[in-house]
DNA sequence: GATGAATGAGCATTCATTCAT
DNA sequence: TATGAATGAATGCTCATTCAT
C-alpha cells in the first residue's frame, strides 16, 4: 500500500474515532488530527474538506458492513437463523463503530444539505439489498401478497436508524438485543408459515 | 397570561421555527433573537441556556402533539381506522413544524449529553403511549402471544424517528404516506385475526 | 455621538492606522484588533466582513480629503497658488495616513474583485472632481483645444496613485516635492498664457 | 540551455503565468506549480524562497520589455512616431502578460519590503532610460528650459503603473488608448514647436 | 534533481454568553 | 425586564516551507 493510501486511512480511521467518541459536533478538523496524531493540514492534502473526509468515512465502513451482511444475510437458512446472524451482526457493528459513525453522521447531516445529499447516497444501497433480502425472506408466505417489499425495506432501515438513535440518548445497547429477543417467536411463526405453505423444502 | 410567560411563549416558538428552517446548526441564539424579533439577551433571562431552551422547546411541542396523539388513537375503531388517524396526525406534525423541530433535536443530541438527557426524558412518555396503544392494538389477536408490547413501542417510536432521519435526508414526505399504504393490508388482516378469535365484540 | 458610532469610529481608524503601519497583507481581524484594542469579535459586529471594513474606511478617509481638495482647489487663484495649495494638501495627507491606505487598498485591490470594485465606486468622485479641475485651470488658455479634460484628469489620478506606488517602494516622500518644484516654472508658464489671452483678468 | 536553466525558465513562466491569471494573492507556490505541471518543491530547488522568485520572475519579463522599448523608442522619428510606437509597444505589454504581472507585483510589495526592495531595484532602469527618452524628446523645444527631465521621467514610469492600477480597477483597457488618443494632439503641438525652433532639423 | 507528503502557524469568521445601560 | 455591544475561544481552511524518498 503506497504511503499516501495508508495515511488517507489512518485519517479515516481516526475520522470514524472521533465520530464514536466526540460525537458530530466535536468532529473538527483539529480533533480529528488529534485523534489520530497529525497536522490539521494533512486533511485538506487528502481531502477536498471536512464534508468530503466524513462522506468517505461513511463509504468506509459502510462498504465493509454491507459486505458483511451481504454474506451472512445470504447464508442464512432460516428466519431464526437469519435473527440469530443479525444479532452477531449487529454486535460486530457496535464493537467496530461502525452503528456510532453512522448515527453521528444521520444526525450531522442536518447542518449541511451537501452532507445529507451525500449520506443519502449511501443509504440507497443499504435500502436495496434490504429489499432484496425482505424479498427473500417474504417468499412463500402469505405475508407475501400483504407487504410491499420497498416499503418494508425502508422501514427496516428507518428502524435500524431510529434504534441507533434511542440508543445514543439512553446508552442501553441491551435494548436492541430485548428487540431481537422479543422478535424470535414472531420469526418462529413466519418459518412455520413458509414450511407450511412449501413442505416439501 | 403574564407578560413573562408571554414572552416566554413568544421565545419558544421562535425556537422551533428556527429549527425546522435553519436545522440545529443554525438555531444560534442570534437566529432564534431574529426569527422572534427580539434581542439575544432575553433569552438567558428566561432560560438557563440555549439548551435549557431548546428542551424546553421540545417538550412545548411535544405535550401539545402527545395530547392531540392520545385523543385520536383512544378514538380509533379498528386497526383500519387507526391507520387513517395516524396518517391524519402526521399531517399535522409536518404542518406544526414538530417533525423538523423534533428531528433536529435529535440530531442535534449528539453534540451534547446534557441535551440527550433532556431529550430521552422527552421520549419515555412518548414510548409509554405507544405500548399502551400497541397493547390494545393486539389485544385478542394471536400476536399478543407473539410479541412484547415494550419492545414494540421502542420500535415504532424508532421507526418515527428514522423514518424522519431518512424524509430529512431526501425531502421525500410522500415515502412515509406511501408506506401507511403499504401497511393497510396488513391492518386488514390484523383487524381480520381480531373478529375471527373474538367474534361477539 | 453614539456609543455605537463612537466604537464604529475606533474601527475604521483602527484599520486606517494598521493599513499604514502593516500594510494591506498585514490588515488582517487581529491585526485591525490588537490596533485598536478590542476583541476581533467586534468588527464583525459593526461591519459585514473585512472586505466591507476596509472599503468603509477608504471612504472614511476619502470623503474628509476630498472635501479638503475641493475647499483649497477651488480657492486657489492661478495655477502658482494652486500648486502651493496642492503641496501642503499632500502634506496632509501623508500626515494623516491617508497616502498609506489608499496605497495599500489599491494594492490589495488585486487580491479581490469585489474590493477592487469597491474602490472603483470610490475614485469615480476623485476623477470627476479632477476633471472640473483640469477644465478651470485650461480654460482660456491653448492648451484648453488641445487636450481631452477627461482624459487627463484620469491621468492626474493615476499619477497620484503611481507616485505613492513608487514612493512606497523607495520611501522618498522629498521626490514628490521635488515632482511639484519641477513643475513650477510650467505652472508660471500657464499662467502667463491665461494672462496674455485675457489681458483684463 | 542547460537542464538545470530550462527547468528554471519553466518556473519563471509558470510564475508569471499565475500572477496574471490569479493575481498577487493567488500566486501561491501550489499555484505555481499547478500552472507550469511541476511539484511545489522544485522552486526552492531553484530559488530562496517565493520572494525571490517573484523578482526573478518581474526581472525576466522586465529585461525583455525594456529591449523591446529602447529599440523601438530610439527609431521614433517625431513625437507623433513615438506615440504610435507607445501604443503598439503597450499591446505587446498587454498581449505578453507583462501589465498584469507587473501590476500584480507591485501591489504585492505592499506585503513585504523585501519584495519592495527588489522590485525598487528593477523600477530603475526604467525611470533612467524614460529620463533619457524625455531629454531626446524635449531637446530644442522651450520645455526643455521648463521641465526638469528626472522628475518627468519618474512621473511617466509613475504614471504608467497607476494607470496600470486604473485599468486593472475597471478591466477597461480602451482607456488607456483613449488617453494616447487625447495626448496626440499635444505631440503634434510639439513637433511644430520643434521644427520651428530648428527649422534646419 | 525532483517529488509530494507533512507541518504548524496563520487567516476570516461565528458563537454562546455576559453585563453595563 | 430588556437591550445590544463586547468578549474570547473555537471553527474550517490555506499557506510557505521542509525533507525523506
Amino acid at each position: 500500500m503506497s504511503q499516501r493510501s495508508e495515511t488517507r486511512e489512518r485519517i479515516l480511521q481516526a475520522a470514524l474515532r472521533t465520530l464514536a467518541t466526540e460525537g458530530f459536533a466535536g468532529t473538527s478538523a483539529r480533533a480529528i488530527a488529534r485523534a489520530g496524531g497529525f497536522a490539521p493540514g494533512v486533511i485538506y492534502y487528502h481531502f477536498e474538506d471536512l464534508h468530503d473526509l466524513l462522506l468517505a468515512a461513511l463509504d468506509y465502513t459502510s462498504v465493509k458492513r454491507l459486505a458483511r451482511y451481504r454474506a451472512e444475510i445470504e447464508a442464512a437458512t432460516s428466519t431464526t437463523d437469519l435473527l440469530r446472524r443479525l444479532r452477531a451482526l449487529y454486535a460486530e457493528d457496535v464493537a467496530e463503530g461502525h452503528t456510532s459513525a453512522v448515527q453521528e453522521l444521520f444526525a450531522g447531516a442536518s447542518s449541511s444539505s451537501r452532507l445529507a445529499d451525500g449520506i443519502l447516497k449511501q443509504v440507497q444501497p443499504w435500502i436495496e439489498f434490504t429489499e432484496a433480502a425482505v424479498r427473500r425472506l417474504l417468499a412463500g408466505t402469505p405475508l407475501e401478497q400483504v407487504l410491499a417489499s420497498h416499503e418494508v425495506a425502508r422501514a427496516v432501515v428507518a428502524l435500524y436508524l431510529g434504534l441507533e438513535m434511542l440508543t445514543h440518548l439512553d446508552r442501553d445497547r441491551a435494548q436492541i438485543d430485548a428487540l431481537i429477543s422479543a422478535v424470535e417467536p414472531a420469526a418462529a411463526l413466519l418459518d412455520q408459515l413458509r414450511s407450511a405453505s412449501s413442505p416439501s423444502s
